[in-house]
DNA sequence: GACATCTGGTTGACATGTCATCAATCTGCC
DNA sequence: GGCAGATTGATGACATGTCAACCAGATGTC
């Protein structure tokens, strides 16, 4: 192994920084979810996610690769939203080993009570602290470090 | 409650590009440090936070609240780390309640050994794929919005 | 000094996420 | 058609994180 390239002090300030404004977002975001909608991250990622496809329903494998989620950690997941009747399975038509995520109307409705405050929440701690050329800064380089993550996979050693 | 103010374009895009990136690179990071040195992220983070301080020993609180931790949670996790010979614990002297987490030989030997590949992984996937004024930028707007998250509560509503 | 209260840390019950495995079904090939 | 192998989703065992309750020792008040 060659000598390792440490970080200097401005790259490491940031490194920190970027984990502890993580962490932190995460904490305080998550909180205010789950105080004024009664919804975790997750279930509110879920939610939207369903709410934005046209028929506000989805095949499992889709939602799971949107989200970037395991289908097991979906599967586990729907199963206890489905308990709370914010969504409902339905048998795939087009293949029978398919399973297709739908939106109730109780889920519809607890996203669509959720989503304005959790946009405000997500200004108050995020966007309107940045000026618009940070916003693009955060913007590129977000999905410069994507696209670097998703592309062939001997990018990644 | 207010009309909400949605997010432009740019701003949804900054968002959805912050969210992906913190979950693809929390990952990549994960799985080359688990398959490189047998070490998890929280592992890593505990053992490097001890191996920084002089001592190489710190109080319970005072290492959880470094970490934005809860007691509990790091409780149990030392504990685990314990059982695996990488951390002990010691008694305190100034406090009879206290606690005192400190490095072992071979727990030391942990991070030193995972060290440079983590740093180079951090490099890799992030910082050498920004440009000097992204870092810049990165470092101080994380910075604004952790002074914001940790300001006073009514701050944040 | 004695009592109430606070603080540091541990613990157990439970929620959530991961991993390996399984059954059903689909696909490609003969 | 029929079989081998791939894919889809469910499931159970286990690792990890959260929350509330608890104990022991510190601190403040009278």
């Amino acid at each position: 192994m060659e000598r390792p390239r440490w970080l200097d002090e401005r790259e490491q300030s940031a490194w920190r920084g970027y984990r502890r404004m993580r962490r932190l977002l995460d904490l305080e975001l998550a909180r205010e979810l789950m105080r004024d909608a009664g919804l975790s991250e997750p279930d509110y990622d879920v939610l939207s996610d369903l709410a934005e496809t046209p028929d506000r329903r989805l095949r499992l494998s889709e939602l799971a690769d949107r989200m970037l989620w395991s289908r097991s950690r979906l599967s586990h997941h729907l199963t206890r939203m489905q308990q709370r009747g914010l969504v409902t399975r339905e048998e795939c038509a087009a293949d029978g080993r398919g399973a297709v995520v739908a939106l109730t109307a109780e889920g519809r409705r607890a996203v669509e009570a959720a989503a304005p405050g959790h946009v405000a929440a997500v200004r108050r701690h995020l966007i309107d602290l940045l000026t618009p050329d940070e916003i693009a800064a955060l913007d590129a380089l977000t999905h410069r470090v994507v696209d670097h993550l998703t592309g062939p996979d001997d990018a990644r050693r």
